[in-house]
RNA sequence: CCCACAGGCCGUUCUAUCGCUGUUCGCCUUGGGCGAAAAGAGGAAAGUCCGGGCAACAAAGGGCAUCCUGCUUCCUAACGGGAAGGGAUACAGCUUGACUGUAUUACGGAAAGUGCCACAGAGAAUAUACCGCCUUGAUUUAUCAGGGUAAGGGUGAAAACGCGAGGUAAGAGCUCACGGCCUUGUAUGGCAACAUGCAUUGCGGUAAACCCCAGGAGUUGAAAGACCAAAUAAGCCAGCGCUAAGGGCUGCCCGUCCAAGCUGGUGGGUAGGUCGUUUGAGCCGGUGAGCAAUUGCCGGUCUAGAUAAAUGAUAGAAUCCGAUCCGUCGGAACAGAACCCGGCUUACAGGCCUGUAAAUUUU
RNA sequence: AGCCGGGUGGCCGAGAGGCGAGGCGAGGGUCUGCAAAACCUUAAACAAUGGUUCGAAUCCAUUCCCGGCGU
């Protein structure tokens, strides 16, 4: 149920290259996502890369903590907000969320704000279906 | 009890729900999936400043160059680390000295040679003559010219060892006594650095300037390297063969190896996977050796292993700190393993223990 | 994780033991009816700490920051 495997995230070089080159973008702060449909349905229906930048925080201890909260959050939500809707459509789908605020969040602001971003991306796949 | 310094140790805990990583066990069982169990960041995991292990390279061969280290002995796998000691410097104390204590210390050689020592100053290293002192000559009674001198003045970070006597025209280690540093020889003590005594040559600084002496360093780093699967063009390996140019993951030289061709074998890219990879100079306890660093013996123990990178999130409670309208509210140091060890350095809220010194109180 | 290189005014840049050049820029002035150009002039810097030296931007050590490397 609300679990978070190997195979939901993105390890493959070939395809990051193929999402940050082609992948189309949007921001909503704190996070700017890029994502990427593929041509081919399968399960796991998305696979994801979470980042956050070195230049904004230097310390690995406060970038593994933001990692932490964003999967956590996109853990708990990815079911209903995400899955369902790509399992209706029939879409497999690779995406990035950066990190790009200046200050360490805390969880609830994280998890509004994911739940946000997600509804965008389902959004903008439903105009693209019509 | 309080405060300061030094050394050592710890560095939030528990419960519930939902997850992540590998391991073991069970079930279904081709692959794989499901369930359960116990485990899952540090004292610095950091900086990458040193030293090893480990691995590869045709050369691990020689010489030169280059770089590093630098009081002694010991510890250690090794070290630029540590321990003990010696010297030097600074401070304090008294019994005023071969004294004691504390702190610091990149601390071989300046008597192999070379260089440098700005400005100031007469002169900065074959000493030097501005004032001064002494003297000779000239004119003439105050100057000019020459010579001697390193006591005194002045300059400077530094002025040819200090001080006294002799000596002299005036002076000078020029000579002598005492003393400081120092070279060589020697005696005594010490494993040694070194200390002390005697004799003796000498007397600017600078080697984190070149250099000399002694010792050491082959180069490259786990993105090292080994293997497996699918996949196929002329790569790689071995043998034969040839020596001209050129070349090779080391700056130069010597030496060494390599071409094309033929024969035989193997199989590149595709950042795929597995191993390397966590049992090790390991950790804990006891006991013996040693001033100590450290180490012998005995017993116990297995204690992260990820790979676009797990070790978490939420809620509640405890502990500590701060604020407070006494209801509560806010905060929890520095910081995250990436092949593994030994050091060093830097960051760090709060707490505990031991020792030393001072003050106060009680007996 | 490992291995290299660097840090000089606001910017670019020499200097490599003994006044830190120069250019662009900034401020002020001269010239002009007003500007530009030109000329004169002013201010402003050695990443930090400690050591070696009489003296350190330079030599040495430690720290901080920035940048680079791999088929």
């Amino acid at each position: 149920m609300y679990k978070f495997r190997k195979e939901e995230r993105l390890c493959s070089k070939k395809l990051l290259d193929e999402l940050f080159h082609n992948g189309s973008s949007f921001l909503v702060y704190p996070f700017r996502v890029v994502h990427l449909p593929l041509s081919s349905s399968g399960n796991p229906p998305s696979q994801i890369v979470i980042g956050v930048g070195k230049r904004k925080f230097k310390h690995a201890v406060d970038r593994n903590l933001l990692k932490r909260r964003i999967r956590e959050a996109y853990r708990l939500n990815k079911e209903e907000l995400l899955y369902n809707f790509l399992r209706e459509n029939n879409l497999q789908l690779i995406f990035s969320i950066h990190f790009v605020g200046k200050e360490i969040a805390d969880y609830t602001f994280i998890e509004k704000k994911l739940k946000v971003a997600l509804s965008q991306l389902t959004r903008a796949y439903v105009k693209k279906t019509d």
